[in-house]
DNA sequence: AGAATGCTTCGGCCTTCGCCGTAACATCCG
DNA sequence: CGGATGTTACGGCGAAGGCCGAAGCATTCT
């Protein structure tokens, strides 16, 4: 079969270690520049340069100019898929004692981070089960439902819906959503349409804010209190559960 | 980050044509033997086992012992996904020109196959459709539901839904269930419980049949009347469309 | 017990490929 | 127009690992 082949390439390219860090890097959605992801896969500009050459060649990556930098970004949603469903084995196949033994910046990154396109950590499952508590949602591990309650909801609070709601289904025009399998907290937190409006109106009203170099992100004091207040949800800061008011 | 590298490491397990060609082998979800795979692989039989140690080692697959005979199979589900996932990527990726020519091995993929515990291809697809049309699941590429209509006709066709059943919603019952993108249609099918249970069902009717050293199924002529008259299902042999009634 | 089958271990060959140093090309800046 | 910065091309080194033949266990069959 020929797209066996294909497999085997996409699976031995995304293998590599400094490709891995790479690949990793760049999914929170955003582009990078050559020079960025060598620095973050520990490797020269011209290890880099091969490395993006030949992901970008096989389709993985997207590349843009802009003058004299040259900014590489996922090629498609499928492939931050993918590497998410890797994730969820590795995360799946870790010992738990490695889970525990961390530095400082896993633990920024299991508070709060993105995925892709939508927020993930304790933030991500703490936003998803407080929708979840509220009626506003139903998820399961395979698939998600946004309630009327729930559309009322993000109106409510600002979000644009209309991304959202062009997604429903065409029989009853229920809006279903995609749950993602966070590989920290391993349960379902929201992705998709929804995952990613919410993301995108939590960055606009500056409840979150990204760190430079990492996917990791911060939740401002205006951030906490609009999580408080419209979703019941704090986030502990010594790494405990999140908290429903 | 210690899941980095070993996001690394089952990525480049995956990425070996050798091992690429076994897991492909096992994602119709049955256990094979080592020389299977070596066959499948097309490596001897020394090869495949220091392949099968590596990939049982790293937890991708799990070894059960009868005799004189190790069967290998997928250590979870969240494996079958993580192949899913790559080969969603593959068929994305590949060029137009390389899906029209190929063989008979490959039509007959197209046209019916499990993954992993479900029907793909296009049965799988066009059964999908033809629950969709009469108003049994609604689907979207991120989600899908079932609805109380489409339970009703499950328990009528003799599927055991308790297993379904089992994993509607907490708050209002609801089934939802999971689409999986058939790499060959490039449309979503039924995964998740359901997509499990109706192929559990299909192969205990003797609607279809496994083929064997490979991945494709058969449909039976009392499958192809049970297709018809349940579903609306015909599927055309000579490669066209799937036709609803 | 002896033979056959399934699987694994060991040793050696050989290709692949990741890595960097050097150097060239491209773009922006003063 | 030089100089600085970002990126890519080339060549060579070295380690990793895939492959097979030969041989060794384990299990079953006759």
């Amino acid at each position: 079969m020929a797209s066996q082949a294909m497999f085997a390439e996409i699976a031995a390219l995304s293998g590599d270690p400094a490709r891995a860090s790479m690949l990793h890097a760049l999914l929170d959605g955003r582009a990078l520049t050559a020079t960025e992801l060598a620095k973050a896969a520990g490797v020269t500009a011209q290890t880099a340069s091969g490395h993006l050459g030949r992901l970008t060649a096989a389709g993985l990556l997207s590349v843009e100019k802009q003058g004299r930098h040259r900014y590489h970004r996922l090629a498609s949603a499928s492939v931050a898929r993918m590497l998410e469903s890797i994730m969820a084995v590795a995360a799946e196949l870790q010992p738990d004692r490695a889970r525990l033994s961390v530095g400082p910046k896993d633990a920024a990154l299991r508070r709060a981070r993105t995925c892709y396109d939508h927020l993930a950590g304790r933030l991500g499952v703490g936003l998803a089960d407080a929708m979840i508590a509220q009626g506003h949602v139903e998820l399961t591990n395979d698939a998600g439902i946004l309630t009327d309650p729930g559309i009322a909801f993000l109106r409510d609070i600002g979000v644009d819906v209309a991304p959202i709601m062009a997604r429903r289904t065409s029989r009853s025009g229920r809006v279903l959503c995609r749950p993602c399998l966070d590989w920290s907290e391993r349960r379902p937190h929201l992705a998709g349409a929804l995952g990613a409006a919410l993301c995108a109106h939590c960055f606009d009203q500056g409840w979150t804010r990204r760190l430079v170099g990492t996917r990791a992100v911060v939740v401002t004091p205006k951030g906490e209190r609009a999580f408080r207040s419209s979703f019941g949800v704090a986030l502990d800061d010594r790494g405990g559960e999140v908290r429903r008011g």
